[in-house]
DNA sequence: TCGTTTCGATAGGTCGCGCCTATCGTGGGT
DNA sequence: ACCCACGATAGGCGCGACCTATCGAAACGA
């Protein structure tokens, strides 16, 4: 059985016709009349009775008929749901991003990729680098927002830098400032109990890294806060924090202190799994995400 | 888009496995890759992810799964469907028949027919040849009984001769011979008003014809009835009728004369149209008839 | 009654395509 | 660093789906 066959019955059976159905499926009236013999052949019954002027549909053509049309429907159903996935009609990107960014960075973007595809649902998970890598390598996220370098570095990850930003001390802005200076070092937090956010958090090891680089272990006024949480321990006078600039600008009840060169950076990426090709809407949405990072 | 194409692609969905699909469907794993590629091709959008041993589905080839899956099932159950109506396992025979022949040969056939094909829905209809012709005629009869010759002679008419059955005379047993020897002649019959069918009966028509043709027309004692009522009023005295042999012979309060030669025959046959060919158990019906014939 | 027309079936030939075998390329495991 | 597993590619072959031309039968009108 051959999906042009039930075309051709399908034909047949609207028009009763063979010429007629020929030449609505834009063949050949021999071309037809083979093809339904075929059918006819392999399904071991006649499907029409050809009464001359009369064409017939026999029992086994009525048995026949719905389901060729269902057929044939699906077949169309098949090619549209396609088709509207690969237009970005519909579809779902699961995207992963740290704290920071999902609310930094991403709700412009999200924004402009939903104007464009409204049809395209957006899944973000929240999480720490290391979190996040293991779900893209799983497979349950399409892309993420991570923090280079990574400490586990999955050769099968794709990782293209996006941005470096630079980490600032915030405190609160009715307390004295953190230095004498309009800088900081990293030195100066020696003895300073930090607002520090949960495990998990990059911006939590990558202090604690530079600390100890300085030649001292940080001390922790307060522990596991989310971003939230930790802006307002600082804002309420707990301690200062070491956070990426752009989300301390926000904050007017933040005084920031950058620190002297060459300061403490992180790089933000984008990455997905190399091995396997992304869905059409993760791939447009990474494009979406690399266009709007040069502003 | 073909059927083959699906069937491979629901091989590689389930194996997630070219190789292992390959050897599912019977064919090489070149030939299936071909194809697959091809599926792709046309829809213009990946269906698997070919990660070095981990084969996936793509999100349109998730989208495409359920319809492909219930597509093969529909071409399965097509073919079945079909086949079921070729082995006879279901379908509906309608059966024309005089209203002697119903009662005498059908349900010894029918019985046999419905033995050998309890499936098949019998309808019957009981009348008189032209109205059975008429339906053969409209399509709303498979087959019929009917006696010949016709009167109203349709060319599209198949007729087979089934039977030559003697018509005789009975009358009350316990009444006196209708004639003085063995036999009766048509002229006997002159001023015995006889027992006569209703309108629409093959056996009245005969009867009236036989009589005019030896000169006279028949007198009825009573008429209108049906063949069981006929006979109910011979018994009663009432007055002799004409009736078929076989439908004398079964009624032990009846005396059965038969007529002198050459006698008074009917001739019944089983016709058809032949523009087109009947379902397939009509046809089944038509052979169990006439193997029911000679005996 | 006999053309004439209509329409499905048949015949014969051509080309595309689906299948095959053989081989390549590459990533993963030992 | 080798080999092994496995999907992709190359090249060739044969079937079958399509074409045009024609047949044959039925239905119509003159």
């Amino acid at each position: 059985m051959q999906l042009q066959q039930l075309v051709y019955f399908l034909a047949v059976s609207d028009t009763l016709h063979f010429t007629r159905a020929a030449e609505r499926v834009h063949v050949a009236q021999p071309s037809l009349s083979q093809q339904i013999k075929a059918l006819e052949r392999e399904l071991g019954a006649n499907l029409f009775s050809r009464a001359r002027g009369n064409i017939a549909l026999t029992d086994a053509g009525e048995a026949l008929l719905p389901l060729a049309r269902r057929i044939i429907a699906d077949t169309e159903t098949a090619t549209q749901e396609v088709q509207e996935l690969v237009q970005l009609r519909r579809g779902r990107v699961r995207l992963g991003a740290t704290p920071s960014l999902a609310t930094g960075l991403l709700p412009d973007v999200l924004r402009d990729f939903h104007d464009r595809y409204p049809g395209i649902r957006l899944v973000v998970e929240e999480g720490g680098s290391r979190d996040l890598v293991r779900e893209l390598a799983s497979g349950s996220l399409d892309l993420a927002l991570i923090v280079l370098p990574l400490q586990s570095h999955d050769p099968a990850l794709d990782a293209t830098p996006l941005l470096h930003e630079d980490l600032v001390v915030v405190t609160a802005a009715d307390a004295p400032p953190p230095s004498a200076g309009p800088t900081i070092s990293v030195s100066d937090l020696r003895d300073r109990p930090l607002v520090m956010f949960r495990n998990g958090y990059d911006l939590r090891e990558l202090t604690v890294t530079a600390c100890r680089a300085a030649g001292f272990e940080p001390r922790f006024a307060i522990e596991g806060g989310e971003m939230d949480a930790v802006l307002g321990f600082v804002e309420a006078g707990l301690g200062p924090a070491v956070v990426p600039s752009m989300v301390a600008g926000r904050r007017p009840r933040l005084r920031t202190t950058p620190f002297e060169a060459p300061g403490l950076q992180r790089t933000v990426a984008l990455a997905h799994r190399k091995d396997a090709e992304p869905p059409r809407a993760a791939r447009e949405l990474r494009r979406v995400l690399l266009e709007h990072v040069p502003a």
